[in-house]
DNA sequence: TTAATACCTCATGTTAACTTGAGGTAAAGC
DNA sequence: GCTTTACCTCAAGTTAACATGAGGTATTAA
């Protein structure tokens, strides 16, 4: 009895959303909602609790596209649950761990470098991070000899 | 002397950028040259320092227009030397300073939340993230009452 | 019953940071 | 002198994550 059906300009409301948001989302795989007489999309009460795992993953910087993978991941392709969120956000956590090491480095690099103008040299650790995230291929060589 | 006159290809090539880039970072202006006989451009030397600042900084997540910004906001609009960097490098490490704050306190909430399956209510830390860095307005009300 | 909302679809617009392509000139190698 | 690169300009395409608007139907409130 819980699945009541709500409209979209409801969950928009409850959600903080706009309503072509949740039309994207929907035409992206991210929710889903069935029609009425009139066709009007209809959506069930775990939409909402949807909606937030999404926006919570969101201002973790991951992209739409992972978190549809995530939930296709999951058992069932269900809204996830306590269990579920667990898991997703012990996996969220690691990358952001990684993000903060990454910057951290980054930073560490700046301070060493403050006042040393050395940017244009081939070493230079800002302009050369040994950055295990991000495979950006051979790094371009700037050499200033002669 | 220093001064040489450095064909489009040649920059390309040393600074790991193409073409079309240097061609959309002056249009940005971001970098300048002048024309030949031919129409073509010519670079100074110094504009690979300049390119790789640029570079630098977007690894740092900033935004072509701030770094824009911060050139023009440079004194005599130069190619930053030894000093203009130092204060480059210091300006950008406290940006980096205060993501790396904001991703750590959301992962520490994440860390709070492992299990708690709280999503849809108002008071997660990780929906409801007392982020002093962006102003979100008015946050959305997620409430599951009833 | 009628007017005001709420919805619907489909197409196009938006921002950032570039890339690609078309059509044409200039410079360089042999 | 001829052919191959290298450049030039201007327009349009690309990705992400939506927002906006037009033209039309369905619900809801008085």
């Amino acid at each position: 009895m819980e699945d009541a059906n709500l409209s979209v300009g409801y969950v928009a409301g409850r959600t903080g959303v706009k309503v072509s948001t949740l039309h994207f989302y929907e035409q992206k795989g991210l929710i889903r909602s069935w029609r009425n007489q009139g066709n009007q999309r209809r959506y069930k009460r775990d939409v909402l609790r949807r909606i937030s795992v999404i926006k919570a993953a969101q201002r973790l910087g991951i992209s739409l596209q992972s978190i549809h993978q995530t939930f296709l991941g999951m058992p069932n392709e269900r809204t996830p649950d306590k269990k579920d969120w667990a898991q997703l956000s012990k996996r969220w956590q690691q990358q952001l761990d990684q993000q903060i090491n990454s910057l951290t480095k980054l930073r560490d690099s700046l301070d060493g470098c403050i006042g040393c103008g050395c940017l244009s040299m081939q070493n230079c650790p800002i302009y050369n991070p040994d950055d295990e995230l991000e495979a950006l291929g051979p790094g371009p060589v700037i050499l200033d000899r002669k």
